[in-house]
DNA sequence: TTGTGCGAAAACCTATTCTC
DNA sequence: GAGAATAGGTTTTCGCACAA
């Protein structure tokens, strides 16, 4: 590092730390000891503004250039994160950008490839005036013919992450409810009933207890399991995941797999349909249903993702107008899957999608 | 550009065994 | 006895090459 270097960092460092405090004003010997750094930074950078201002052949507005220069060391201070890069570097880049900037405003475009087709290069900021001459923000000016749908499908998407999250956290409740009644109704070992401990009678070989507790070791392995339920349908179920790689990351088999998320795609169906808190799913369930397809002979039977991939055509939206993950999510009740031959299950967005494609 | 054939991969189903 | 896990076979889907 050379000496130029580091007097620099140092300055830099003097110029941070006579900041104002958050939410304060800056003290009369804070402002002096900034501009007293802030003189010494560009006494020593001067002999590298003056190559920047012969290289973007500005020698003409020298004035000007030295201006800008000191708008961009002023710029490189303010934005100058000491674990990122040296300050030499980060002020070499500011520097650059000001010159360029400064030569466009001045000059009309030098290059060769715009002369031949009689180009002008243009400022934005000369975009930023209204056709009655007024001046406006430049940004106002830019158009994006799809920002509105853009708008709409991400704040849907994201409005339909949460509804999906919500359904997956009552499935994996309900599987936690149940598999804690089932917990409690498995007979425990005889040395987990034994007499505890301050009883009158102890003698007595050995009673019931006074609660139906819970194995702790039972309720972790039953923690367990739901973690890697979890992750079996919001990968296979909600996203792209595979009967193979999810096999290979839960260590269960494909087959394991597929009958974990068959049962889920049931129940979260029924949850669904019983909940009114998913009552928006449940209305789409309907709507769908009205307009789907039979399927046709040939199809698999129930819950089969082919058979759902069939009859997603007539269940998914007009795929040219804005959707998200919430209306690929199908939920179909029994009754209604018999009668209109549809699979009692949930729609699966990856199978949506490349139907979709 | 469209239709067809083929092979591989993925998904599915049924029957059976294992474990608690 | 019920649920979890496995085995073995079938069906469906997908990508690719090739011919018309």
């Amino acid at each position: 590092m050379s000496k130029t270097t580091i007097a620099l960092e140092a300055l830099v460092a003097d110029v941070i730390a006579n900041r104002a405090a958050e939410g304060a004003k800056q003290t009369a010997r804070q402002r002096l000891n900034t501009d007293r750094a802030f003189a010494s930074i560009l006494k020593l950078i001067a002999p590298r503004i003056r190559h920047f201002i012969r290289q973007y052949g500005l020698v003409a507005h020298w004035e000007d250039a030295e201006q800008a220069a000191a708008i961009a060391v002023h710029r490189a201070i303010e934005a100058y994160d000491p674990e990122k890069a040296q300050f030499t570097t980060f002020v070499n880049w500011q520097i650059r950008g000001e010159m360029q900037s400064l030569r466009f405003r001045l000059m009309t475009d030098q290059r060769s490839s715009a002369k031949k087709v009689e180009a002008l290069t243009v400022s934005l900021q000369d975009l930023g005036r209204s056709q009655d001459g007024e001046d406006m923000a430049f940004e106002a000016t830019i158009e994006d013919e799809d920002a509105l749908d853009a708008t709409e499908a991400a704040a849907s998407d994201y409005l339909a992450q949460n509804a999906t999250g919500a359904l997956i956290d009552e499935y994996i409740e309900h599987l936690r409810a149940v598999g804690i009644e089932q917990l409690k109704k498995r007979p425990r070992a005889k040395k987990a009933i034994a007499n505890q401990p301050g009883d009158i009678n102890d003698q007595i070989p050995s009673r019931r207890p006074r609660f139906r507790e819970v194995d702790p070791v039972e309720l972790a392995k039953l923690e367990e399991k739901l973690t890697r339920n979890r992750e079996i349908v919001e990968r296979r179920v909600f996203d792209t995941g595979t009967l193979d790689a999810l096999g290979l990351d839960t260590g269960l088999t494909k087959e394991r797999v597929r009958q974990i998320t068959k049962r889920a795609a049931k129940t979260m169906g029924e949850l669904v349909a019983s909940s009114a808190k998913f009552q928006v799913m449940a209305d789409y369930k309907v709507a769908a249903a009205t307009g789907a397809r039979p399927r046709t002979a040939s199809a698999p039977t129930a819950e089969a993702p082919s058979a759902i991939i069939e009859a997603l055509p007539a269940l998914l939206p007009d795929p040219s107008s804005p959707h998200n993950r919430l209306t690929s999510l199908v939920a179909i009740g029994q009754e209604a899957a018999v009668e209109q031959e549809q699979p009692v299950s949930l729609g699966l967005p990856s199978e949506i999608a490349r139907k979709a494609a």
